[in-house]
DNA sequence: AACCATTGCAACCGCAGCCTT
DNA sequence: TAAGGCTGCGGTTGCAATGGT
């Protein structure tokens, strides 16, 4: 690299000025590369008067630098004992790991790995990002995430690696990142899903959020303390024995991370580097299969994935806007006829990460079923960085929010009510309920039928703040 | 050889917390 | 106790190097 004063002095003395400390600051600052010269007095100083006090440095060595830009180019390039190059294998894993359990504390981090920076772990990580995006390789190996799954559900109330990092407790109260394990015994408001876009624009301000402390607010930590959903259908795939259910809320690990901090609406959407940190960029995460989930990265995402096409994500461009286009553009519903369900095998990897069976979704064979399962509503709910994952997501909420009603519409005549919930359609009762209701269970504006509640039950008050819990995570703009 | 796009790294910026006065 | 300065951290930007056409 060639060293040069870069034209970002603004007026400052010559380079020869620099290095022979004539220099002297008059509140010119010099910006840009630094110069061996500067290099060399940073040093002497530094090894005279020792580290701190860097705004003294510029006073007496005559280094036309600001006290912060003399820190760091001490603590990232002077320093003794930093290591240069690309990092070892260890060294990769090791930061894996700790950002599984940290995210973005890059000091913390370098506090782990003598000899690196946090600006070279930030950096590292950020272009690690990237590459893996591009490729669809998943942040975190499998076994990463196994491990922290594993050691949190052994440990619930204290997950660590067998790093020990005290300082990682922010995150990592207890009671702020467990999932609470719910079921959902009644069927989903489909009002729920007013806002849910079913044009080729992706929606402003989507997001499921959580912070540090678990979900982003009380509206969505309600969703998921009030919200029972039963898991008649759907025992084993999100069985509370499995471990990839009490991923740690607040764990980075599992994450792809890739929001932005302050995410913009997605119209204008920037997903360049990663933010895992952010309060606002963390998803909620169930269920997730070890198995690398298909990357939809940012800009990314434009491009075709070596592992997905491009176009599943995008509705069909002759979409007529129903939910059945949405959800299952017709080149991917193998067969409009709802007695059968099953998807092209693509897309429904892409939809929901589960293995394709002959059978459907499931390895269980019970693809009606489990398609049918609440478990799978709000296991879609996924802490997943890629906003275009997340509309799929939705999208797939949507498509089982209706079966769900269809589900239940087909025990109770029109009026949800506290009949039982387990009596669920069979699917050659589908195409009836279409043809003999007044709301088309493919429709979403067709759900909000006065018939299909009754608003002072108990249910519809749930249903309501179910609503505004929706609202809350998918934001208002949405 | 020239041009362009991409990549990776170094450095800057803004903010927050801490310390001193 | 408030104000100002210092320091550290995380996010962002700029640019040289590299690779592809």
């Amino acid at each position: 690299m060639e060293w040069n004063v870069t034209d970002e002095i603004l007026e400052s003395p010559s380079g020869e000025d620099l290095a022979s400390g004539e220099g002297k600051s008059s509140g010119i600052l010099t910006k840009g590369q630094w110069t061996p010269a500067e290099d060399a007095i940073l040093r002497d100083y530094v090894e005279k008067h020792g580290e701190g006090n860097w705004n003294a440095v510029q006073k007496f060595s005559g280094l036309t630098r600001c006290g912060k830009s003399c820190r760091l180019r001490w603590a990232n390039h002077l320093k003794p004992n930093l290591k240069r190059g690309a990092f070892t294998p260890e060294e990769v894993e090791l930061v894996i790991k700790l950002h599984a359990k940290l995210g973005n504390k890059w000091a913390k981090m370098a506090a782990e790995l003598p000899g690196r920076t946090d600006n070279e772990i930030k950096n590292f990580w950020n272009t690690r990002i990237k590459r893996h995006q591009r490729s669809g390789l998943p942040i975190y190996p499998p076994e990463v995430c196994l491990k922290l799954a594993e050691e949190s559900q052994q440990s619930p109330h204290s997950a660590t690696f067998s790093i020990d990092l005290p300082s990682s407790h922010h995150f990592m109260e207890p009671s702020d990142f467990m999932i609470p394990e719910f079921k959902i015994e009644r069927p989903l408001n489909p009002s729920l899903f007013l806002d849910i876009p079913t044009s080729k624009e992706p929606p402003l301000g989507l997001g499921l959020v959580n912070t540090p402390n678990g979900l982003c607010d009380t509206a969505s930590r309600s969703l998921f303390e009030n919200q029972i959903i039963h898991a008649h259908h759907l025992p084993e795939l999100y069985s509370s024995n499995s471990p990839l259910l009490c991923i740690p809320l607040g764990s980075h690990a599992l994450t792809n991370g890739n929001l932005p901090t302050s995410a913009p609406g997605f119209g204008s959407v920037k997903l360049e580097l990663p933010s895992l940190q952010s309060s606002e960029s963390d998803f909620i995460f169930w269920g997730a299969p070890a198995s690398p989930r298909p990357s939809f990265a940012s800009k990314d995402s434009v491009a075709p994935s070596p592992q997905v096409g491009p176009d599943l994500l995008q509705p069909a461009p002759d979409t007529d806007g129903l939910l059945e286009s949405v959800v299952c553009p017709p080149n991917r519903l193998k067969t409009s006829n709802l007695d059968d369900l099953s998807l092209d095998p693509e897309w429904w990897e892409v939809l929901c990460d589960q293995p394709v069976t002959p059978m459907g979704p499931s390895a269980n064979g019970n693809s009606t079923d489990e398609l049918l399962s609440a478990d799978v509503i709000l296991g879609k709910l996924t802490h997943e960085n890629h906003l275009h994952e997340v509309v799929s997501n939705i999208f797939f909420l949507v498509n089982q929010v209706s079966l769900c009603l269809c589900d239940f519409h087909a025990g109770n005549e029109g009026k949800i009510s506290d009949a039982d919930p387990k009596q669920h359609l069979t699917s050659s009762n589908l195409n009836e309920i279409r043809d003999s209701c007044e709301w088309d269970p493919w429709r979403p504006d067709t759900w909000f039928n006065a018939a299909l509640l009754s608003p002072e039950t108990e249910h519809a008050r749930e249903y309501q703040r179910l609503q505004e819990t929706i609202s809350a995570i998918c934001g208002d703009d949405a």
